[in-house]
RNA sequence: GGUCGCAUAGCUCAGUCGGUUAGAGCGCUACGCUCACAUCGUAGAGGCCUCUGGUUCGAGUCCAGAUGCGACCA
């Protein structure tokens, strides 16, 4: 063991000793694990975060949560792997680096073409793409950096390949034109859960579409989209509308076009919406191009990827989306064909990137078929394969799989995979892992690939296995898929989640992982959500900066609920921060006292312990009980919680304030030995504990105090050993606090001064006054007590004294010229008033046969004895009373 | 419209087999620089646990409904 080192500084400074141990331990390869088949796996992969991001809070409490699990894994002699990376976000990349292009040289992508432009992405990504990554080393993360991988790096690109492939064999993956989701800003289709459906107040147009046949005649359409009339190819009614039965199968005329258009009947028509009447643009809306499939109505295209409008559009060419709505509008109106407009509430789709308004666009486009993958996916939920943590989101991904819908998966971008297909001028479609040299068909060598780029999320799909080697059969693959757990927040379900869900299963056989532990949202102090417009997000580095890596990792934990948002305040910090500094402190006091203490050969069973060392030996027992048990359930608020009123409340304000005495050698030899030894060991097993919590802190500490191995990280979790539980000592450290805050009650309410010693008497019965006799030491120095006058009950009680029942004990407090006898009457009227409406609660409580009947034996049996001792004090107080009024 | 969540001290939040005198941090009041810590200590004030019904011997905790707020999906 390493001997106890002195002299640490008085206040804790985190700054030099986060980046200490974060490169002690990065350089040693304590966060690396080769695989360990005499350990049972414990693996998490880092949700990705994408190259371009920074660092923020939300980053910071998911990143800290894992840590904490992987660091208490470790410890609890798991082969525990955190695998580390980052996401090549397609989108939010490419825009970061045609920004950059744009600013810094005047070019666009455009300028440069493909093949240098993506050469730029990568350039960038290594100047630029690696900070978030350090950022998470500021946090303490320990990632096992050794398997950092990227999602475009080779292995991962290989499994994408890999996956597209099989897919497209299987038949899950095709082409094909369907609506899908296009932003006009960002150039490409997105998939349904790009686009966020943003509630807003806009116009419904009514207008007058002529009868072909019947002169003078009209129907009136109601739309939110004016402009796409231009392509429209029906109007429709429902079936049963008998308003419009006798129109069905007629035609009218599109206005502004002169184009002869069916009226149908289909279902979907809602008949309170509007007339009753609508139009339907096949290519412009995705229920209107169900519609069009079953009456094998066509589609013409009006809006452009620009969102201006194409030549079918006729003389509207060229418009750009709002222009074109006024243009027609204003057409409408000079023809007559405007009935009127009205306020309307509507959900508008907007990118989730641009926040602009997407258009629904009928588009070729690759799609994976997803009903067949997320069969197996439900199923790995409802039947816990795999299970949700808090279990409520379980419903969320339930009701989102249980109604997929096609993935549209390619992007016409540049910065990602490029679909793995060729096309050939003979016609030939060549669909393969690797780079097709000729066309197996003609042996042309001239060969198209696709332009389009996937999805970023289609290869964070594959994340749980391509970081472990997939497709090639690793021995980290066999070892630690599935993974333990995965960590992320609720808005990722969807996206990603339930995606590497169905992939998982698809391609390994099994889930990708056993637990999924969903947190919140971080807000603002307003409960506002954090973003860049509103310009209140908090990044992590600076609260790090101000008050250490440990206060901000312990204050987004404590106080949380599983899944529940919360709110970020400085305050909250800072009062962790204060936590640390509290730790420190206790520390110090610590090795001062231990600078002549050694741990090795004592046996702790040989001590003469008192007391305290006795007590907080037994609680320290529960506080690993509960830490560990909460642990287990992913309740890291709760462990937090449980750690740190142990170690302010019970270690520093009781313990250490106890055995101060002994310290200083009042006691004797032994029971020096007995307290230091005591100290110590709780001390050191409480740091460990907290280690994963605070892991900076911890280690510093750790180092200092007498310890067995290199670091705290690789330490053994500890362990409960039942034979230092002891409720007897608890119940008498109980009675001891109960008296020492009643003395300190009175003196509080007395104004007498702090450091003055006061004389008590205490009248106590024999069991009791064993007790006494053990602890008065501890009496006078924790309430100040100068002369300790120990009586039985049956002794003459002193005349002008306060007086106070507590611990099961009477107490007396003769202050001199400070006792007046009618206030002190007062006071014990009020106190067995108070006690009295305790007794009447207890009472009423055991006098009902139902209670006594039904409720668990121990709790009766609890509410007798408290019936009993409040009768006792009652009793007491009462006797003290009358003497005082004779 | 559907689903889910939240409502507890002035503020932010815990309270996970229903049994406490309902807790913490911040803030507030009074006192104190006592040889680990003023990033501290001691004592204290502050709560019809949103409302209404129900289940139960017993409800902040479970059930139903209402109100308010939030989220997700249509």
């Amino acid at each position: 063991m390493v001997a106890a080192q002195e002299e640490i500084p008085t206040v804790y400074d985190p700054h030099a000793v986060e980046a200490k141990w974060y490169k002690i331990w990065e350089e040693r390869k304590y966060f690396h694990g080769e695989v360990d088949k005499e350990k049972p796996p414990f693996c998490i992969v880092i949700p990705p975060p994408n190259i371009t991001g920074q660092l923020h809070l939300g980053h910071a409490m998911d990143t800290t949560m894992q840590d904490i699990l992987i660091r208490c894994k470790r410890m609890q002699g798991y082969n525990a792997t955190w695998i580390p990376g980052m996401d090549h976000a397609g989108i939010a990349t490419q825009a970061k680096v045609e920004e950059h292009l744009r600013e810094n040289e005047g070019k666009s992508r455009y300028d440069l073409g493909r093949e240098k432009f993506i050469q730029r992405v990568w350039e960038w990504k290594e100047e630029y793409g690696g900070r978030i990554l350090q950022q998470l080393r500021r946090l303490g993360a320990s990632c096992d950096w050794d398997r950092q991988r990227f999602t475009m790096d080779e292995g991962c690109s290989r499994a994408v390949r890999e996956v597209f492939v099989d897919l497209y064999n299987k038949g899950l993956i095709y082409q094909g034109d369907y609506i899908i989701n296009w932003c006009p800003r960002c150039s490409t289709a997105l998939s349904d859960i790009e686009v966020e459906h943003e509630d807003t107040t806009g116009q419904l147009w009514y207008i007058k579409y002529p009868l072909a046949d019947n002169e003078g005649e009209y129907v009136v359409v109601a739309t939110t989209r004016p402009e796409t009339m231009l392509g429209d190819t029906a109007v429709a009614v429902n079936p049963k509308d008998k308003r419009y039965q006798h129109l069905v199968g007629k035609k009218c005329i599109l206005p502004l076009m002169d184009r002869k258009i069916p009226i149908v009947a289909d279902e979907y028509v809602d008949m309170e919406f509007g007339t009753g009447v609508v139009k339907i643009t096949p290519a412009h809306d995705p229920n209107d191009f169900e519609v069009a499939q079953r009456h094998n109505l066509p589609a013409i295209l009006v809006l452009d990827g620009k969102a201006k409008i194409t030549e079918a559009g006729g003389k509207y060419q060229g418009l750009d989306r709002y222009e074109a709505r006024e243009a027609v509008v204003q057409d409408l109106k000079t023809q007559g064909l405007l009935e009127k407009i009205v306020e309307h509430q509507h959900a508008v789709g907007e990118c989730t990137r641009c926040s602009h308004t997407v258009e629904p666009l009928l588009s070729k486009q690759w799609f994976v078929k997803m009903k067949p993958l997320a069969e197996p996916a439900i199923r790995a939920i409802t039947e816990g394969d795999s299970r949700f943590v808090p279990e409520r989101f379980s419903k969320n991904y339930l009701n989102w799989m249980e109604n997929v819908r096609d993935w549209c998966i390619s992007r016409q971008l540049w910065w990602g995979h490029r679909v793995p297909v060729w096309y050939c001028d003979c016609g030939e479609v060549i669909v393969t892992k690797d780079d097709p040299r000729a066309c197996p068909s003609c042996g042309s060598t001239e060969l198209r690939q696709d332009p389009d780029v996937l999805d970023t999320w289609f290869s964070s799909a594959l994340w749980p296995f391509s970081t472990l080697g997939w497709p090639d059969k690793t021995a980290d693959l066999e070892h630690f898929y599935p993974t333990s757990v995965l960590v992320t927040g609720f808005d990722i379900i969807y996206f990603w989640v339930a995606r590497m869900m169905c992939m998982g299963l698809e391609f390994m056989g099994e889930v990708p992982f056993h637990d999924i532990l969903i947190h919140g949202l971080i807000r603002d102090p307003l409960g506002r959500k954090m973003s860049k417009s509103l310009g209140n997000g908090v990044d992590p580095i600076e609260v790090i900066e101000e008050f250490g890596a440990d206060a901000l990792r312990f204050s987004l934990v404590i106080g949380t609920s599983p899944g529940n948002d919360t709110r970020y305040r400085p305050e909250k910090v800072e009062a962790y921060r204060n936590f640390a500094n509290k730790i420190w402190n206790v520390s110090r006091f610590a090795l001062m006292n231990l600078s002549d203490f050694q741990p090795d050969g004592v046996d702790l069973d040989e001590l003469e312990l008192s007391l305290p060392d006795k007590w907080i030996l037994s609680r320290y027992q529960g506080v690993i009980e509960e830490t560990t048990r909460w642990l287990d359930r992913y309740d890291l608020g709760e462990a937090a919680r449980v750690l740190y009123d142990f170690i302010w409340t019970e270690f520093c304000d009781w313990y250490v304030e106890m055995i101060k005495p002994h310290l200083y050698g009042r006691g004797g030899d032994a029971a020096k030995l007995a307290s230091q030894y005591v100290l110590w060991l709780v001390l050191e097993g409480t740091l460990r504990l907290l280690h994963p919590f605070m892991p900076f802190i911890t280690e510093e500490v750790w180092q200092h105090l007498p310890h067995a191995g290199e670091t705290i990280m690789l330490s053994s979790w500890p362990r409960v050993e039942a034979a230092y539980i002891d409720p007897q000592v608890e119940a008498e450290m109980t009675a001891v606090m109960d008296m020492t805050r009643a003395i300190r009650n009175i003196r509080s309410e007395k104004k007498v001064a702090p450091g003055k010693e006061i004389p008590v008497i205490i009248h106590a019965d024999e069991e009791r006054m064993a007790l006494l006799k053990d602890v008065e030491g501890y009496l006078k120095v924790l309430a100040r007590v100068g002369d300790l006058d120990l009586q039985t009950v049956e002794a003459v009680k002193p005349e002008k004294a306060v007086t106070a029942v507590a611990g099961g004990v009477e107490m007396y407090l003769p202050l001199a010229g400070l006792v007046d006898l009618d206030q002190e009457i007062a006071r014990l009227k009020k106190e067995i008033e108070m006690t009295e409406q305790e007794i009447k609660r207890a009472q009423g409580k055991l006098a009902n046969q139902g209670f006594v009947n039904k409720a668990p034996g121990e709790i009766v049996e609890k509410e007798r004895q408290k019936l009993v001792t409040l009768k006792e004090k009652e009793t007491t107080l009462q006797d003290r009373l009358r003497e005082l009024v004779d």
